[in-house]
RNA sequence: GCCGCAUUCGUCUAGUGGACUAGGACGCCGCCCUCUCAAGGCGGAGACCAAGGGUUCGAAUCCCUUAUGCGGCACCA
């Protein structure tokens, strides 16, 4: 058998979303699975709808999740170029062709017209397609039409009986009649191809092995499949892999939050959990395996495994992989990887307080409000707080006075003692007369201003000997005005 | 409206005629641990396999019909 060739190819009209991604990752993993090659061809087909740094966020979305690619418009590869918007002269040429042998012709109806076909036709509740009216012009009215110099453009020409069937290696044969195939246009007027002329050339030019798209490709397979039949070339393998969709069970779109694969990075996943996730979506191994490393990825990615149905993609799930290989990443790495997300912190302070944070988030962009109270002078709180629930003012303030006074006796070298000094301050509490749960509870508040926070003893031990005395005498004068 | 695709716990999924009293994971609930919150450990609830007909000794697995959902119906991809 021949060298696997797959292909990704993006339009770039935004930023690229997960959905998307996904099929691009299905394609780069059979081709390392294959040792084939794994292309990247931009469909930048349409004027209107392109981005300006549509490439440039199409090749960062790869990047970041490490999809590396063989051939493309940064790299070149031996079938270039890999902009379509470059390759017109390719697309005109076929169309001649198909001109020539009388499966496509020149169309000269305006957009005016059309909308307003497509209105009656809609308005009798029938499929709205072309209606012929060019395709069966006589010589003399051609070239009338030609003279005149009217805007023109290629049109496939359908055939109006029979049915058109394609083999996907995903779900079976296809069928659809061709009577319900639209004679849908192949080069536009302004000379660029569309989708349909511009797939079927390129991934045989480009000996494109295995197609995989998105199944909401299914109703135009026939007019791909027709386009290789009138060149004579062969159909590739053909696989339509199953949307992936919001909550509301739609096609993932704008309408469902964060759905850009660079937000994704903005929010703090990580790019092995977010890969994780997404190979995870429509394809599976086996009854057990969730945990997938790259490698391992690449090792066990089959075509037989992918999914039929459409599947929704579940944030909360997302979070448990992106926590999971969070807590799995050595103390040093995530240190390095947490910066960007909270750059006001020392490096070596934020390295001291991974141990801290690792257990307790699900991405990157939790650490800040989790660890602020190391960074600030002094802490904004609602004095309440320290009270808490059952007690009173007079008890929070005697644990308070209690621990400042058991914290004094520790200089500095000797603060970082864990141990010992949650020892004393556990007798201070039994001394006092209270349980733990005050008594810690407005220590923690006192000195991280939260209810909630890391572990209070390494929390003092990081903040450091003053700044945790000058925060529970603080705290003391707060309890003491009224 | 027409055409097409899909249908196993809330979600991602295992399952390809008997090993299924349908397995795993996320989430959820409970317990343990515990200075809070997590993490971790243990346990639990949760799917009559969309419905109805067949085929078969036997069906989640094969066939048909229906229902529901989604997708497509552009000089967009």
């Amino acid at each position: 058998m021949s060298e696997t060739r797959v292909r990704f190819a993006p339009s770039p009209t935004g930023a690229p979303h997960v959905g998307n991604i996904r099929t691009a990752l299905f394609d780069y993993l059979w081709a390392r699975h294959t040792g084939g090659k794994f292309i990247l061809r931009v469909e930048d087909t349409d004027q209107a709808r392109e981005v300006e740094n549509g490439l440039e966020l199409i090749l960062e979305s790869l990047r970041y999740l490490g999809i590396t690619w063989d051939e493309g418009p940064d790299v070149g590869g031996a079938y270039g170029p890999y902009e379509q918007s470059k390759r017109l002269p390719i697309y005109k040429r076929h169309a001649d062709q198909l001109i020539a042998q009388g499966v496509a012709y020149h169309c000269y109806c305006t957009e005016e017209r059309l909308e307003q076909m497509r209105k009656v036709q809609r308005a009798r509740g029938e499929q709205t397609r072309y209606d012929y009216r060019c395709r069966y012009l006589s010589p003399e009215e051609r070239a009338a039409n030609e003279r005149a110099g009217l805007p023109k453009v290629v049109r496939l020409a359908v055939p109006p009986e029979g049915k058109t069937t394609l083999h996907d290696f995903i779900r079976g044969d296809l069928t659809i009649e061709n009577k319900n195939v639209d004679d849908q246009v192949l080069l536009k007027s302004d000379g660029f191809p569309t989708y349909h002329l511009a797939v079927v050339v390129d991934d045989h030019l480009m000996k494109i092995s295995h197609v995989m798209r998105g199944d909401d490709w299914i109703p135009s397979f026939p007019k791909h499949v027709l386009l290789y039949q009138a060149f004579g070339w062969e159909i590739p393998p053909h696989g339509h892999v199953p949307m992936v969709t919001g909550a509301d069970k739609k096609k993932l779109g704008k309408r469902h939050g964060s759905t850009s694969v660079l937000q994704f990075r903005n929010d703090g996943y990580l790019p092995e959990a977010l890969l994780n996730f997404l190979a995870r979506l429509g394809w599976s191994l086996d009854d057990k395996t969730e945990i997938f490393a790259r490698q391992q990825l690449i090792d066990a990615f089959t075509l037989d495994k992918i999914e039929r149905a459409p599947a929704i993609f579940d944030y909360g799930k997302l979070d448990w992989l992106n926590g999971y290989y969070i807590r799995e990443l050595p103390d040093d790495e995530l240190a390095a990887r947490a910066l960007p997300f909270i750059p006001q912190a020392d490096p070596a302070m934020l390295r001291a307080l991974v141990p801290l944070f690792k257990p307790r988030i699900k991405k990157l962009n939790e650490i800040a409000a989790l660890v602020d109270f190391f960074f600030e002078q002094d802490l904004e709180y609602d004095p309440q707080l320290l009270i808490g629930k059952d007690a009173d003012a007079a008890t929070a303030r005697a644990a308070l006075r209690a621990a400042h006074a058991t914290l004094e006796k520790y200089p500095e070298g000797a603060f970082d003692d864990e141990e010992k000094i949650e020892a004393e301050l556990r007798a201070d509490a039994e001394r006092l007369g209270m349980k733990n749960l005050p008594f810690f509870g407005a220590l923690r508040v006192a000195v991280t201003g939260k209810t909630v926070s890391p572990p209070l003893m390494s929390s003092m031990r990081l903040l450091g000997r003053e700044k945790t005395l000058r925060r529970i005498a603080r705290a003391i004068v707060m309890l003491e005005k009224p």
